[in-house]
RNA sequence: GCACCCGUAGCUCAGCUGGAUAGAGCGUUGGCUUGCGGAGCCAAAGGCCACAUGUUCGAAUCAUGUCGGGUGUACCA
């Protein structure tokens, strides 16, 4: 339509426009412009008569129910119930068909437990390639892991006194009690670190080794806690709802490749600085940043550089996605700068997308003190909640955290409230599910088939107006990645059907299988929608 | 200090590529009620869209500044 009338425009005014048509209140139509308004002021005239015009040469193409101008100038187009009915078949534009991402979807280090801002990236890296896929696009998921480093030390080193050289007290350790094992073996080791000289001197050995240990039963025991962590970090990912990485990548695997990459332009890209080398960020707006240390180690930044390049070499991706919080923001500026002076051929491929902090409604919050807020402790609330109201499904508390971390737009932070996710009532992810099923209760019910309406009462009519615009939001959700669009739709359109729920009984009345048509194609749309955002959609509740 | 992000009803958020009376949910108040799952529907109360100036026919939306909150800023990840 938007083609349609730059194209009349351009007939009758000789201007060309981009004109944008967009969902007006139902009230006003099915859709609406305000061009007129635009143009306005270039063509000198009152929008109002350019309006009428337009309007006038809208009606004329015959395809539209009616065009009506109204306010200052804005034009308002109904469609034909047939035109309608028609815009259910329609599905999103694949414009992304011949692209290829990549997407970290999740990268909690092993040795550490899992905290809620790891959950509510992970949902979210997981729900943009979903939206990647709508339009076509080939994505790559991948994790990215922090395998070395001071809190391997840390909690290697608290380990092994637990153990005190016998492994069978390792293996005495119950398969659901190694994640808490972990998470108290890591605070531990932080701890000593602090406190304890002997113990910081061991563990910076250990640090120092944990690319690959001399002593073959540290190994032994690095091995086997790291499985265990990755058993771990597997297991919650699927308990987010969250698809798994095909290709894992580890921080020892990225950093010599990455080294050699600073190493090789040094005095063109990178420079010498207090024997580090470092990227001279301040030359082009950002800050100087570290990517070899003095001691020649690979920091962060080197091992993302070389993690581009594994990833380009397994995938060769024209987009490379990585969701982090919002404070690394900066940093990643800095690393995706690094990369395009010194890797070329990766130029536009990386895209970090910053995200907010969860935070909770009791003002308790993500912190790096000893108030750990984990994933365990998250979902053992939900489930605490989801019991006093009955029982307790895990498809229900998967669309309580997705949704409510999704419905939020990308990047403000999250306050959580774990009865308000929960709720079935407003605007939440178990409604949706409820939603959904009732419609389906209906389906089952009903003997008879659905049938495509000729053409619609007002109620229906509304309702059907509501689902074309599915595809539109889908399109639109993807094109930006931002999820919530989508859930905002869902809501409204739920929200529509009750509407028409209420005065247009279904099973029984004359236009049964009209409106059972209608019917499930609200169901399906839901579903269509809630799976998208990684929500399951059973049939009953 | 500098840079970036944020500031919309009591609370949690949409709306931000400028346009029609600023919308939802929760909470509050009132109504519908033998119902295809009422976990809903209808209605009311509640907003100088942080503040100021500017651009514009038109600003919650753009620009500049002020105030308030958050984050980052060299060998952690």
């Amino acid at each position: 339509m938007d083609t349609k009338i730059s194209d009349i425009i351009a007939r009758l005014f000789d201007v060309t426009v981009d004109v944008k048509v967009t969902r007006p209140d139902p009230q006003f139509g099915d859709y609406a412009t305000n061009v007129a308004l635009q143009l306005a002021k270039p063509l000198g005239k009152n929008p109002r008569e350019i309006a009428e015009t337009l309007a006038t040469a809208l009606r004329e193409t015959g395809e539209y129910a009616a065009v009506s101008v109204a306010g200052p100038g804005f034009i308002n187009v109904t469609l034909a119930d047939t035109a309608l009915l028609a815009a259910l078949a329609a599905r999103p534009v694949q414009a992304r068909l011949n692209e290829s991402a990549v997407i970290e979807v999740y990268n909690p280090n092993p040795f550490k437990d899992l905290h809620i801002g790891h959950a509510y990236n992970c949902i979210t890296a997981d729900t943009l390639a979903n939206l990647l896929e709508q339009r076509g696009a080939t994505t790559h998921r991948v994790s990215y892991h922090g395998d070395v480093g001071l809190h391997v030390g840390k909690s290697l080193w608290a380990i092994l006194q637990f153990i005190d050289g016998d492994v069978a007290k390792l293996d005495a350790i119950p398969e659901n009690e190694r994640a808490a094992f972990m998470s108290r073996m890591y605070v531990e080791g932080a701890r000593a670190y602090k406190d304890d000289e002997t113990a910081k001197e061991a563990i910076e050995r250990l640090t120092k080794q944990s690319y690959g240990f001399e002593d073959a039963f540290e190994q032994q025991v690095y091995d086997v806690c790291k499985a265990w962590s990755f058993d771990y970090i597997t297991a919650t990912v699927a308990r987010l709802g969250s698809k798994p990485a095909e290709r894992r990548y580890l921080e020892s695997e990225a950093d010599t490749l990455g080294v050699e990459t600073v190493k090789q332009h040094v005095g063109s890209v990178f420079e010498e600085s207090d024997g580090a080398i470092v990227f001279p960020g301040e030359q082009y707006g950002l800050f100087t940043n570290v990517f070899v240390s003095s001691r020649g180690t690979g920091l962060y930044a080197a091992r993302d550089l070389g993690l581009m390049q594994l990833k380009q070499r397994d995938f060769s991706p024209q987009k490379s996605y990585i969701v982090t919080g919002d404070e690394q923001r900066a940093y990643f500026n800095v690393v995706i700068k690094a990369a395009e002076l010194s890797l070329p051929e990766l130029k536009d491929v990386t895209v970090n997308i910053p995200t907010g902090t969860v935070k909770l409604s009791t003002g308790k919050m993500s912190s790096r003190t000893g108030d750990v807020l984990n994933i365990e402790w998250l979902f053992e609330r939900l489930h605490e909640a989801a019991s006093e109201r009955g029982d307790v499904q895990e498809a229900v508390i998967i669309a309580a955290l997705r949704y409510a971390f999704l419905k939020v737009r990308i990047g403000s932070d999250i306050i959580f409230d774990v009865n308000e996710a929960l709720s079935i009532e407003g605007n939440s992810g178990p409604y949706l599910q409820y939603a959904h099923a009732r419609a389906r209760t209906i389906l089952a019910k009903s003997k008879q088939t659905g049938m495509q309406p000729a053409d619609l009462d007002a109620a229906e009519r509304t309702l059907v107006s509501k689902l074309g615009e599915y595809h539109e939001v889908i399109q639109a959700a993807s094109e930006q990645l931002l999820p919530h669009l989508l859930c905002t739709y869902l809501y409204e359109l739920s929200q529509t059907f009750n509407r028409f729920y209420e005065q247009s009984r279904v099973i029984g009345d004359a236009r049964e299988a009209q409106r059972l048509f209608i019917v499930e194609r609200y169901a399906d749309t839901l579903r269509d929608g809630l799976t998208v955002l990684g929500i399951p959609t059973p049939d009953q509740l």
